[in-house]
Order: C-alpha cells, then sequence, then structure tokens
DNA sequence: TGAGGCTATGTCGTACCGCGATATAGTGGT
DNA sequence: ACCACTATATCGCGGTACGACATAGCCTCA
C-alpha cells in the first residue's frame, strides 16, 4: 500500500494523536488506523508493538495491564505531556513538509 | 531539523520532482532543496550520493558526467519515464496520508 | 607559495526501523 | 478437535539516513 518511507513517517504521530483521545490498546489501535484509512493502513503485529514498546521507553505513552471482559488481557496505553509536546512537534514537521511539497507540486515558478 | 523518517519519506519526491522540472547535479539538488524550504533541508553529502545511486540502479533516473566551467566535474541526472511514473504515485500516497492525518488532527486544521 | 574555503562526488560504519515469521494464550463457533 | 479471531511479544533480514572521511579542481588573500 504505502512506502515504508511513509508509513515510518506517519507512524508516531497517528498513534500518539488517537491516544491524544483517549487511552486505547495496541490491537484497537491498529483497528482504528485501518478504519479511518479505509483500509490504506494496514500495520501488522511486527511493526505496531515494537513501536509502543520504543514510545513507551522515551516517555510519550504510558501503559496499564487490564483483564478483557473475553479474550486475553490488554496492554492500554495513555499519551504522557512529553508524548502530546512531541505530538505538537510532529504535527508541525509535517505540515512543514507537506507546504514544500505543495509548492514544489505547484506552479513552475516554483523552482527558481 | 526534520526527523529521520520525514526525511526519508520526503527524499525520493522531492528530488525526482525537481528532476521532473529538468536536469540537475547532485550538489545542485542540494541547494535547491535547502533554498526552497528556507534553510529546513539541510541534507549532506552522505545523504544525498547514496539516494541518487538507488534512484540511478531502480532506473528512476539517468546519469552524464559533464565538466564545470570552474571546478569539478558534475554528474547531471535526468528522470526517465518510469521516474515519472513514480513520482506520479508517490504524489498520490503523500496526498493520501496527508488527508488521513488532516482528518485526525481536525478540520481546523485543513484551512492554514 | 600556500593556506583556507567553496564546489563536487564518493564510500564506509553505525544506528535505527518496518515487517514477515514465529510463539503464546484466551475465547467462541461448528 | 479444529479453526478463527483476539491480543501481545520477539527475532532476523533488509533497507536507509547520516556523520566521518577521502579526493580533487578552482579562487582569494596575504
Amino acid at each position: 500500500m504505502f512506502s515504508k518511507q511513509l508509513i515510518a513517517a506517519s507512524l508516531q504521530p497517528i498513534v500518539l494523536t488517537i491516544l491524544s483521545r483517549g487511552e486505547a490498546y495496541g490491537y484497537d489501535i491498529m483497528q482504528r488506523a485501518l478504519d479511518l484509512s479505509d483500509g490504506k493502513l494496514v500495520w501488522t503485529a511486527g511493526t505496531l508493538y515494537p513501536l509502543m514498546h520504543r514510545l513507551e521507553t522515551k516517555g510519550f505513552i504510558s501503559a496499564i495491564w487490564r483483564p478483557s471482559e473475553a479474550g486475553p488481557r490488554r496492554k492500554y496505553y495513555r499519551i504522557t505531556a512529553k508524548g502530546r509536546s512531541v505530538l505538537e512537534s510532529d504535527k508541525s514537521e509535517w505540515l512543514s513538509v507537506h507546504s514544500i511539497l505543495i509548492k514544489l507540486w505547484g506552479p513552475e515558478l516554483a523552482i527558481g
């Protein structure tokens, strides 16, 4: 679907944004990303869980184990204050690069 | 400046877009990217030249050596038909991911 | 003459990361 | 009993940004 690089660039902002709306567990986050992208953001467990661990190690999110009503226990994540600040800078970086691309893809005079 | 991942996601589209306007050599491409990003896209030689070699190997660009009027000889690159087609799909992938992010971040950011 | 700076291209090593493969385990349907 | 879905975890491979280093031509200033 999307290139490895594009996935890499959008993974963290998407996960942090989802968590900024409230706590969620890994598998749920995968499903939500799949839904809101019309099936285009196909993450696998080998992609998501290592990312969640990295985000936790860096202090961007925190985790709590909770039993499920039906099925295996779940690890619920919450975004931290540090995570929110990182999300804001991720947003601004993305929008900055986007504006450069739009400028490039616009009229021919975009390049000196 | 920008995260490694964002750089990785935008490098190829930016280089291919610049070359879609006409031939250019590596060092020139670095300078142009620096200019049109107001100094934010700071690529180094260790980033750019291996990329150019990869793009050439993949058949997205082709190269011709030419002497410089003053200074070392230059390797001029041109985008190929395959490269143009890759650029189009890069564009559409980027815009697709962008629209997902904008949707996530809310309509107020879509205006700016 | 020569030292430093800019242009111009190249390679190597390190660190990081997406992702397929694999493992483990609880629950529910046929 | 078997399969599918849920849920988390780890390992290894391949790809890649980037700092460090190497090479070389040209120009300016002392």
